[in-house]
DNA sequence: TCACCTTACACCTTTGAAGCGT
DNA sequence: AACGCTTCAAAGGTGTAAGGTG
């Protein structure tokens, strides 16, 4: 009988999208999501959960965005469209969660919350935002790292996620009327605009009897209604309420994602890629498990977060990962192919960190970086921005809190060969 | 002309400090 | 003094609409 601790080492991770319900109903209809100079939240937001942690290991949690293809797109007819090819990626910036690095039981105590993580359309911005392209889909990527500090994430092992049903277009102006409508009737920041209360602005005059009839309300704050998932300090799951007021997601070939790429358009393709990299530094298997948190469809029980039955949702109509063979899923070491794999980086912002270089057991190189004295100045604040910023703590006191920018390689953690990957690090570098 | 973007705005929620009572 | 609760104002998150840009 296996130690309880061998299940850590053979690495159970696991992580569940919380709030699927809520992404799959705005998946049916095609995601969009707000960019805006200064910076926008996501609604709905990343939400997830994981298991399979070690207790008392420190973890970076990471997101990033990664294009879905190669296309850009236009609302014409109701409908998404082709417009062409994508425009040369931004600098990749990689949102590392404030809590980071978290003990193991901390992340998996409550649902991991990215509701802070803002997206933008400013190229230069200097507060660490994900920078994207309207016009353009992306779909978020979770990363788990175990390491003590930034210093020792590039050698650490990636464990890499993502959920189909949170690819979205970014837009700078809703496109789509219904993604306008489900957002309002969600967001509670949006809630002036719901149809319930009044039609749009109100004028000053309704402005003022509104406060006096707020004033009442808070009065009666213990009638209020239960909001709709957005508390990002609820420390239970019990998202599942939601599912009561969300339509039941659509068979995936509803989906306007559905049926408009070919899996060898997407410039990530996992299909295409080589999951036999056996030049990782893995400290123990890794399998790459990605969990669902529901079957398609299915409303699922608030305390199933840690059932075995939600361990079985795996649905590939609606996951990304149908794409990958699913002996691919179980090999060892498959999350960092997933990664490492793709042969041709979309992009790669410059960093200022200094050179690091693991190695293999052949003795290669896997993944570096290089010194770059003098950051381009628009492209700093990556990571440091989410550091200098006030608005996200100081996770821990290191030499490289300096660092003026580090971005994860959006395309990968391994590289044979040290010279091709120094020249990424000098400029932005896209396929 | 058109598609897309920027900006200002009204409306809303969240947050945290201040005040008060126990 | 410490704690908990309430109130209130400021900060910040929303979608909308008008105007700007290429």
């Amino acid at each position: 009988m296996a130690h309880p601790a061998d299940s850590y080492q053979q690495g159970n991770m696991r992580m569940k999208l919380e709030y699927s319900e809520l992404w799959k109903s705005f998946h049916d209809i095609g995601t969009e999501m707000v960019i805006t100079k200064s910076g926008r939240r996501m609604f709905p937001y990343c939400n997830v959960s994981v298991s399979g942690l070690l207790p008392y290991a420190k973890y970076f949690i990471m997101v990033d965005m990664v294009p879905v293809d190669n296309s850009r797109y236009k609302w014409n007819n109701d409908q998404w469209e082709v417009a062409g090819k994508a425009e040369p990626q931004p600098p990749c910036r990689t949102y590392i969660h404030p809590d980071s690095p978290g003990l193991g039981s901390h992340w998996m105590k409550q649902p991991i919350s990215f509701l802070k993580l803002k997206l933008t359309n400013n190229p230069l911005d200097q507060r660490g935002h994900i920078i994207l392209h309207s016009m353009h889909r992306y779909k978020p990527r979770f990363h788990v790292v175990q390491a003590d500090d930034l210093y020792s994430v590039r050698w650490s092992v990636f464990q890499t996620f993502t959920f189909s049903e949170t690819t979205f277009t970014a837009v700078t102006v809703y496109q789509n009327t219904k993604i306008t409508k489900l957002k309002i009737d969600h967001n509670p920041f949006a809630k002036g605009f719901r149809e319930e209360g009044t039609h749009g602005k109100r004028n000053r005059a309704q402005k003022s009897q509104l406060c006096s009839e707020n004033s009442a309300k808070k009065l009666k704050s213990s009638e209020k209604e239960p909001e709709l998932p957005y508390d990002p300090h609820r420390e239970d799951s019990e998202t599942l309420t939601l599912s009561k007021e969300v339509p039941m997601a659509q068979d995936e070939h509803m989906s306007p994602w559905g049926g408009e790429q070919e899996p060898g358009q997407n410039l990530h393709s996992e299909g295409a890629m080589d999951y036999t990299n056996s030049e990782q530094l893995v400290p123990g298997q890794a399998n790459y498990q990605l969990q669902r948190s529901h079957a398609f469809g299915k409303i699922s029980s608030p305390s199933c977060t840690d059932s075995q039955t939600d361990c079985q949702g795996f649905d590939s109509r609606s996951t990304d990962m149908a794409t990958v063979p699913e002996q691919e899923l179980s090999s060892p070491q498959s999350s960092m192919s997933l990664c490492s794999s793709q042969r041709k980086p979309l992009d790669f912002s410059m960093t200022t960190s200094i050179g690091g270089c693991s190695k293999s057991r052949s003795g290669l190189p896997l993944y570096s970086q290089y010194n770059m004295e003098q950051p381009l100045g628009h492209w700093s604040g990556t990571l440091a921005g989410q550091y200098s910023s006030p608005t996200y703590p100081q996770p821990h006191p290191h030499p490289h809190h300096l660092m003026t920018e580090r971005s994860i390689h959006p395309s990968g953690y391994h590289h044979n060969n040290m010279a091709e990957w120094s020249q990424y690090s000098l400029f932005s570098y896209s396929c």
